[in-house]
DNA sequence: GTGAAAGCGCTAACAG
DNA sequence: CTGTTAGCGCTTTCAC
């Protein structure tokens, strides 16, 4: 099942010359005479000669790969994401190992530690749910192993990262609900230690204050598994819609809470936005085909990827250490729909 | 920016032996004595050794990787084959390089030769709508490149094959449309060189004869690009439309016509199932939340990337050359829902 | 039981 | 201009 390939050597003896020369000749070297050349060319051409990696690589102690660390891959949001990683490495030269934490923290760490391992030249990282002790990725960061941070990211480690403004898209978002006469707005959200969580939190609640309106504790469920699980998600709306002073709105804080409510809320009959208003951060193409249309705060999910890549190379290919890192904030889009205006 | 690795050097160096016996011990070899072992052990992990895969590569001529081929990433149907790709490949100690050909020939090209000088141990491939010359894939399978080919395969390339039933798939949503009473079925499908097409296009036809009904040209639709460009999809549908003959039910054959499909009828204001039934392939997990609930084929995307996964570590890692190919066959799923049920 | 040496494919310093 | 040699990290004969 081996797959012989040619060597550089194979060239050298088909043409009696030494494997520097060749190897010479197909970097393009001055010091390689023009029929020499052409030569070596047309025999690497002819013995359809491919340059081993594994081999430069070795030799380079660099792997032309970036590794990526997301909890779910079948998911909008992450897809879109690394649909443009995968672009820019392409465009690059470098190729994506793409690797799952499915929100679990031992997950990642031996996700990290097997990449870092396998020689990645750079990670692209988005943190599980249960990760809260950073010391797996500080312990990589600190040896000099290029990371970029997006989405769930922590301020604990000091590197590039790329986020929406997740305060903005859930102030927003919120303050949409208000303008449209709902009172009283709860939010679905995931882990409290995730940054995204406590980011777009933050939003509701200063949406809330800025228009005067009641925060309430129990308002705000937490899932922690943030919708990976469906049965925790419809506990929670559950929840909400046995309050003495049921919500009249939801904001959910992220893709799969997002369709888990409405899933939950179809499933209960209820009516949106009659009985109840939905807003939620989505990345489905579809929403505009849901039932009532729903309005989502987009994320820029493939500019996310894209931006993240670039940072990552850039700190990749710099001959010194980067000591100055960006923080940055994409734009998250209100697309408004039918689900958070009352009719 | 390097990221400087402990090596067996260094391990020699500080016990005073030599690298032979270092990696001998650490592979736990019976002519090292117990108590070298023991040290061996200690100072690798002292000085938190980990072995360099890229020269394990280069030796035994392996990476421990896989490359993988779809056209898209950001495709509910492809992120789930790969997540599932990807949850087979960890349990086995595989990284997971993942691919975008974006229906484009060249694009796949440059995708495989890329992936396979990166020695990747073995190939996942769904062919890009515009490949019809397969000498490319033929090339590496011929060098013994192990290969597993799924979802858009070809009879052209022998080796293990994984789809599901398209044609009783699409066999069974066509006859449920005529169940329902639908009586003038039409086709959106994508480029006909597809395997994915013709499959599902005869279990169509085929459902069309047995019961009677007309089968017409003009009724099957072709999109080169499968839903990739929005406005193909849209012109398809509108032609239709505008059929003398109009129909009244559509099926269409992937996600991504699916949606389209969907998104044109209701831009449009046609009632779904009134004046048009839909059923289609389709793998969004919110297909139940679309207006109308969206009455779709799903293919077991996970078990599918999972399946195409064994079947290629099998052969990676066959010690001999494997000449008996399996084609796996899944059973699609049809979920029943409003959009193809008259009322 | 342990070490020396060769070699995987390639590059680069050093000789001619 | 071209060849020789060493070396990237590791395994594996072959000696001792």
């Amino acid at each position: 099942m081996k797959f012989e390939a040619v060597t550089i050597k194979d060239i050298a003896k088909a043409l009696g010359l030494s494997t520097s020369t060749i190897s010479r000749a197909l970097r393009d070297s001055h010091e390689i005479s023009a029929e020499t050349k052409q030569l070596v060319l047309e025999c690497a051409e002819k013995l359809n000669y491919k340059p081993n990696p594994i081999a430069l690589s070795l030799k380079e102690k660099r792997s032309r790969s970036i590794g990526v660390v997301v909890c779910e891959i079948a998911n909008s949001f992450f897809s879109q994401v690394i649909n443009g990683i995968e672009s820019i490495a392409y465009d690059r030269g470098y190729n994506v190992i793409v690797s799952q934490s499915h929100e679990s923290y031992d997950r990642e760490v031996v996700d990290l530690q097997f990449l870092s391992s396998r020689s990645v030249d750079g990670l692209i990282i988005s943190l599980a749910t249960e990760t809260t002790d950073l010391s797996h990725i500080k312990a990589l960061h600190d040896r000099g192993m290029p990371i970029v941070l997006f989405d769930r990211i922590t301020e604990e480690i000091n590197t590039h990262k790329v986020i929406v403004d997740n305060y903005r898209g859930a102030y927003d978002a919120t303050e949409h609900l208000i303008k449209n006469g709902f009172k009283r707005i709860a939010a679905l959200a995931g882990s409290e230690f995730l940054s995204i969580t406590s980011e777009r939190l933050a939003g509701y609640n200063d949406a809330l204050k800025a228009h005067g309106l009641e925060y309430s504790k129990e308002y705000v469920q937490h899932c922690y598994y943030g919708g990976m699980v469906f049965s925790e998600v419809e506990e929670a709306v559950n929840k909400l819609l046995t309050l003495k002073k049921r919500p009249d709105a939801i904001i959910t804080t992220s893709d799969k809470l997002t369709t888990g409510c409405l899933r939950t809320l179809k499933r209960r009959g209820i009516s949106i936005p009659d009985e109840i208003g939905m807003i939620g951060f989505s990345n489905y193409d579809i929403a505009e085909l849901v039932d009532p249309p729903l309005t989502v705060i987009r994320q820029p999910a493939e500019e996310m990827g894209k931006a993240a890549t670039e940072l990552l190379l850039q700190l990749v290919e710099s001959k010194r250490p980067v000591k100055e890192f960006e923080k940055r904030v994409l734009t998250p889009e209100l697309q408004v729909r039918a689900s958070a205006i009352k009719r």
